[in-house]
DNA sequence: TTCATTTTGTGATTTTTATCACAGGTCACT
DNA sequence: AGTGACCTGTGATAAAAATCACAAAATGAA
């Protein structure tokens, strides 16, 4: 059984499974390796996993118009999925790829309903780490109705530098909804 | 027992319960009657419940230097709370207050742990929810990024048209993320 | 290293949006 | 009906951001 350390302690950060439970969710898992720019979910296929992140990173991004537009950057230690795909069991709208070489641990989704069915633990775990990450969307979407465009800038340095560390301004720009030139300028302007 | 069926039928929704769990989970809830301007949570406060909107609406808003900013608007049927405060049992840095009169269901925070702990049926139901909110959130999310303030504008007329109809255009003006001159002259030209 | 590709910086210009100021309208309450 | 509080529309102006165009820099692969 492929044990992976990492997940295990992540997993416990977020719910205290016993040993059995995690090691039953543990098993259920598929590690996988993705040169940077593979994909995980390209749009129009339905997603059937949850991914969590060992190393590297991903991006999820829409595609307007030709124009590609990234809502999310999942470093190591988060997870990420389409929910509204993988629930509905309908074609995505977005893409996931690799912005590096990287690593996830890949989540059926009919063997975790399976595990949720067969235990209260890990349907637990399921809740809190979806208490996890609804708290840190809020918090994200609240960047674009309470920070202008340079303070949204300000913030992200402030509390997620390691966006800007590894993920290019022209990539950012849309995360943070603005213009790649308009970021560029924001950057030089302290 | 005040068993109310618009909340049952709501709670079937999502999850599918048995009559026990479903009793269970509905005997834990307290009705709460507020009139148009009355608060449930106030900035400062720890966040120690999740509220069930039976009818009216809550409208969720940040003070940023004496001007509210609105992050959310609750109707009939849905689900609301501080989920930062809640968990971490930290001050709210938000506010939630009536709309209209409006009528609750107040679910405890301790009460909801606990039956959590006691049924699993219960905790799939709060784990479906979240489920449901975050889709909810990530969509909510994507306009900022993917659309401009008038196409903001023109989802909203289209998709949700009930925030139109009920909620001050002064008070969706920081919805959008837009100033409310600005949301007024949109609106004047289609 | 070299070459091609991608990324970034920057100026000029246009477009969009915010801000300020104020008038008229609506609504609830007495 | 009158009063005050709030909401909406609108013009003038300033500020901010988008867009376009292109050069410089960085990156990565052969």
């Amino acid at each position: 059984m492929n044990q992976d350390r990492v997940l295990a302690n992540q997993i416990r950060a977020i719910a205290n499974l016993s040993p059995e439970a995690l090691t039953l969710l543990i098993a259920s898992t598929q590690p996988k390796l993705l040169k940077k720019g593979q994909f995980l979910l390209i749009e129009g296929q339905v997603c059937q996993a949850l991914w969590y992140v060992e190393k590297g990173y991903l991006r999820t991004f829409y595609d307007r118009d030709g124009r590609e537009i990234n809502t999310r950057f999942s470093f190591e230690n988060n997870f990420v999925t389409d929910l509204r795909s993988l629930r509905t069991a309908t074609p995505s709208a977005c893409s996931i790829q690799a912005g590096e070489t990287t690593t996830v641990w890949e989540f059926d989704r009919g063997k975790l309903l399976d595990l949720y069915r067969q235990s209260a633990e890990i349907e637990s775990f399921g809740r809190n780490l979806l208490e996890h990450m609804l708290m840190e969307q809020e918090e994200h979407a609240n960047w674009f109705k309470v920070y202008s465009p340079a303070e949204r800038y300000q913030f992200m340095l402030r509390h997620h530098p390691h966006l800007l560390q590894r993920v290019s301004l022209s990539q950012l720009a849309s995360y943070l909804g603005i213009a790649r030139e308009t970021l560029s300028r924001i950057r030089k302007n302290p």
